[in-house]
RNA sequence: GGUCCUGUGGUGCAGUUUGGAGUGCACGCCGCCCUGUCAAGGCGGAGGCCGCGGGUUCAAAUCCCGUCAGGACCGCCA
């Protein structure tokens, strides 16, 4: 027998029990006539005991940290005043009567104790000894209970999972693809996936009328603290369903794994918020609303304004900063910079003194009954601090979202699970494309909202899209829309971004083949699982939840991919390098 | 492509502002001692291309330029 027990499983039931444990040494604590073993396993540390005088036992002193080992001993109430309370298996000890060392280990790169930070390229390169480490071990257990309960919830409700390929055709849409040559076909190239999108809308016309997958995605664009070039998504689509039946089915799902991860938090139902509130009151489409500080609306305070910098603004939005009158004139110097950084002309700031007197460098433009106004609409008291951008509707959204975020946005860890549905998106991009032409926010399949397809040609940027994201904790955790299934409404979109048919019948013409075939109405979504169980984990960077994870500039510092390849290899796929740009 | 931050024994830091001997702290490592510790303790020891290259200077971890690596962000991510 190798093991009867895990080590960190021992507790005082297991007293008289005679036990073989396999692990590593944790910590030695040699005391020359006694030693203490701290031994590792998957379950936890258990102390051993061993009596160094003893035959067989002398190895006590030889052994070192991270070396495996083999114990065989009985389990033993610890004796008065040394049991440790801080210890799961704090109440017993294991006498030893044999060590087996299974394999010595060299002195490890950097402690394998979690109170220590180490660089992440070191903890990359050996990432086989940083996955022992308490963190790793919990957040991919996390991350394995996350994707258990989400495959369960979306079976339990009858959704079918299904692989769909990893070599797949490019198109020339969204991100920037990974390509595969073929050695078959000298010449031509398979991208790998983007996400399975085309694929589970093909499996709607093949008649799967619930279908999910984990799904491997891969887009090659620059990496950041959410994002990988590879990722994993909880991928769904659903037949003759609308927006209410997937934001229901998701819920579910999401839900769950909320549970799993915080159990009797009490999650019910998730908020919905209109795209267009998010952007009014947060200034984002990715709102976090575990804190308040929501942008106001001041423009009607200064319709008809002497202060030139409001006046005849489109917008004006002002946030409440809570109790920070006192900031220092350096770091709202500093703000005023980050401002115009992000494309504002400028940043207002006033300081709101006892007696509701405003203090500010343009105090003296802004009238007393524009003050009065002002400190109304943001419920302003003493010892606020008052931030205020004029200008361009959209600008003065975004550089006030992210401003409220720079200064009250909470730890991930902080602030609980808040879960955000945010709906009604518009079907286009705020603004015409290069070549004149409205841009699919989404992409070029969503179906327009039925109220407003009437206006596709005659305005089409006002019309919303029956899209929505969910959010959580500000972070976008997926995406999704009713799909358009009707020849007729395709084609006008596709008219309307500038796709002729024949180009269409180029890109995505197997979908559109399919389409004539008798084609359900059809809705999906998709989750980023990543980023996900790394809010649920309370990580502020996904490449903690990721076993093998890749840096910033797309290096696995392990594995040294990626690396060039034999001239063999290229010779097969037909392909020659040109030489290396100066 | 860009902005900002960080590179100092194996690890984590201090030292850089104001140039003056590789100086310091903690952990780890090696040796010896030690029978109730649990991040054991005591004594002793080893270990350095201060990321790399160039420049300024009598003198550079420290100032300047470049470069590499890592990180955060912008662009990008339908």
């Amino acid at each position: 027998m190798m093991r009867s027990h895990r080590a960190g499983d021992l507790r005082a039931d297991d007293v008289g029990e005679s036990v073989v444990l396999c692990g590593w040494v944790a910590s030695r604590r040699d005391h020359g006539g006694k030693v203490f073993l701290d031994v590792r396993d998957v379950a936890g540390v258990v102390q051993a005991v061993v009596d160094p005088q003893l035959p067989g036992l002398e190895v006590a002193h030889r052994l070192r940290h991270e070396w495996v080992v083999r114990v065989v001993g009985d389990v033993s109430a610890r004796p008065d005043g040394t049991v440790n309370d801080d210890l799961p298996t704090g109440a017993v000890e294991v006498i030893a009567r044999e060590i087996e060392v299974l394999s010595e280990a060299e002195p490890s790169p950097f402690p394998l104790d979690d109170r220590v930070d180490v660089d992440e390229v070191l903890r990359l390169r050996h990432r086989y000894l940083d996955l022992r480490r308490a963190p790793m071990q919990r957040n991919l257990r996390l991350r394995a209970a996350v994707n258990r309960v989400m495959r369960e919830a979306m079976t339990e409700q009858d959704f079918v999972e299904i692989e769909t390929p990893m070599l797949v055709a490019s198109t020339p849409e969204g991100a920037r693809d990974f390509v595969v040559p073929s050695r078959l076909r000298p010449g031509e190239f398979y991208a790998l996936p983007q996400s399975p999108q085309l694929f589970k809308q093909l499996l709607m016309v093949g008649g799967f009328d619930r279908y999910f997958q984990i799904a491997r995605c891969l887009r090659d664009e620059d990496l950041r603290a959410d994002r990988q070039f590879e990722f994993m998504q909880l991928d769904v689509e659903m037949s003759f369903a609308d927006q209410e039946d997937v934001l229901d089915a998701i819920s579910v799902a999401v839900l769950a794994a909320a549970e799993v991860s915080r159990p009797g938090a009490g999650l019910a139902s998730i908020p919905r918020i209109t795209w267009h509130e998010a952007m009014e009151r947060y200034g984002s489409d990715k709102p976090d609303v575990r804190f308040d500080m929501e942008l106001v609306e001041l423009t009607d305070i200064f319709g008809d304004t002497d202060f030139r910098a409001f006046a005849g603004a489109d917008a004006v939005k002002g946030l409440r900063v809570a109790g920070q009158a006192d900031m220092t004139r350096a770091r709202l110097d500093a703000l005023t910079e980050r401002a115009k950084a992000l494309g504002a002309l400028g940043l207002v700031w006033m300081r709101v003194r006892d007696g509701g007197e405003l203090e500010s460098p343009v105090a003296k433009f802004v009238s007393e009954s524009e003050q009065l106004a002002l400190i109304d609409a943001l419920g302003a008291v003493a010892g606020d601090l008052l931030l205020i951008v004029a200008g361009k509707r959209a600008m003065v959204r975004d550089v006030l979202g992210t401003i409220r975020l720079d200064l009250g946005r909470p730890p991930v860890s902080e602030g609980g699970l808040r879960f955000v549905w945010v709906v009604d998106f518009p079907l286009f991009e705020e603004t015409l494309g290069e070549d004149g032409r409205p841009a699919p926010m989404h992409h070029p399949f969503t179906m327009p909202h039925p109220d407003d397809v009437e206006r596709l040609e005659s305005d089409p940027l006002s019309v919303r899209a029956q899209a929505y994201d969910l959010v959580l904790n500000g972070w976008e955790l997926g995406s999704g829309s009713v799909r358009i299934h009707r020849p007729d409404v395709q084609q006008r979109v596709f008219s309307l971004i500038g796709f002729d048919p024949t180009e269409a019948q180029q890109r995505f013409g197997f979908l559109l083949d399919a389409f004539r075939f008798g084609a359900p109405p059809h809705a999906g979504f998709a989750v980023g699982i990543d980023r996900f169980v790394a809010i649920l984990a309370g990580e502020e960077n996904i490449r903690e939840v990721i076993a093998f994870p890749k840096t910033q500039s797309g290096v696995d510092p392990l594995t040294g991919a990626p690396t060039p390849i034999d001239p063999t290899q290229l010779r097969d796929l037909g392909l020659r390098l040109s030489p290396p740009k100066e």
